[in-house]
DNA sequence: ATCCCGAGGG
DNA sequence: CCCTCTGGAT
């Protein structure tokens, strides 16, 4: 790892000490059907929908026969509320018919599931069994971008990329590091350069700018300055 | 108005 | 590569 990975990492941990999976579930199903439902959501929503849920189906043969209009009723404030209940129960089917109730622990099993893409199985791979990997949202692709990655943009690409330049870190929590600051200070339109740890290591704060939302970020800094 | 810790489908 | 699906937050 280079010094200056090592640096970025320290510095964004120290910023977000209480970084991790706000979805706090034990139970790999749960916090897969949770993880589901935090599409395009706060996590605060389905937290609010999650008990009655897991009341009525605590598992995969519960929600595998659920009713259709009371699944939807139920999580109906996460919004994508029939797309949602589409996969939760065809999910539900496949883990009882392929995987025998039981969450698989390998990536490529997971993303089999409908309703399941690589963001959602590595989530849970990472919080669920404690495989490492990392997880790579909207957020994350934007930092890496910012952060001066210009190599392929597509997830997978930039998962390998993060994965080489942090060996041997623990890529679950180094993932939820990365989203905390994507969330809470290097937002997509207006990010909080003035509240970066590693203002100072970006090259998307200083000079040489690509990205256009972080570079009108730049004009508003200066501006202030 | 614009974005969100996405995924599937055309 | 584009679109759609939903509701809430800012």
């Amino acid at each position: 790892m280079t010094r200056r990975a090592r640096r970025t990492y320290r510095l964004l941990a120290g910023r977000y000490p209480d970084a991790r999976c706000e979805l706090d579930f034990g139970d790999p199903f749960q916090l897969l059907v949770a993880t589901i439902l935090s599409a395009q959501t706060t996590d605060r929503r389905v937290n609010g929908v999650t008990p009655a849920l897991f009341a009525r189906y605590p598992d995969a043969r519960a929600l595998a026969s659920a009713d259709r209009a009371e699944v939807e009723t139920i999580i109906q404030p996460t919004g994508f509320f029939r797309a949602k209940t589409d996969s939760l129960l065809k999910m539900a089917s496949a883990l009882v018919e392929r995987f025998d109730g039981r969450v698989p622990r390998r990536l490529q099993d997971l993303v089999t599931l409908p309703g399941v893409g690589r963001k959602t199985a590595n989530v849970v791979l990472g919080d669920a069994f404690g495989v490492p990997g990392i997880t790579v949202d909207t957020h994350v692709g934007r930092l890496a971008r910012r952060l001066g990655w210009t190599g392929e943009q597509d997830p997978v690409a930039v998962e390998h990329a993060i994965g080489a330049l942090f060996p041997r870190r623990d890529w679950t929590h180094l993932s939820h590091v990365l989203i905390f600051h994507g969330r809470r200070t290097c937002h997509a339109r207006r990010p909080a350069c003035g509240a970066c740890p590693v203002a100072t290591l970006c090259p998307s704060y200083g000079a040489g700018e690509t990205d256009p939302d972080a570079a009108a970020a730049l004009v508003r800094t200066e501006a202030r300055a």
